[in-house]
DNA sequence: CCTGGGGCAGCCG
DNA sequence: ACGGCTGCCCCAG
């Protein structure tokens, strides 16, 4: 069984300047189906601190949404040292994380 | 480019 | 507790 709270450890495995896909927590988890469900799992728990929810974006490299803004997932992610372009992550494949450890 | 259907854990009535 | 609808998506057409 999978649950929101396995999204959230995955998600807290993303390095500072680093982003990856809510495709990708889901073939993590072992069900490429549940990206949807990783989104409201975010959702759901919204703390920055402990889970960067903004190093998460949509498999085409496209920024998605965020619950507190997309505006403030964008400014978090320039912070951090990735550039984003026209809602786009700029050099998508070269911050993509996706050693990803599952058990 | 846009549209529709899938999938399923949570949320809300 | 029960059922229906939703959601930070994805992919095929």
């Amino acid at each position: 069984m999978v649950e929101a709270d396995d999204v959230l450890s995955l998600a807290s495995q993303i390095p500072k300047g680093s982003v990856s896909t809510y495709r990708l927590l889901a073939e993590a988890l072992g069900r490429k189906t549940f990206a949807r469900f990783v989104g409201m799992a975010l959702s759901r728990n919204p703390n920055p601190v402990k889970v960067p929810c903004h190093r998460i974006v949509r498999s085409d490299g496209h920024v998605g949404g965020y619950k507190l803004g997309v505006v403030k997932k964008i400014r978090l992610l320039r912070e951090e040292g990735v550039e984003v372009k026209s809602g786009m992550i700029a050099e998508f494949k070269k911050h993509l994380f996706k050693k990803f450890i599952t058990r």
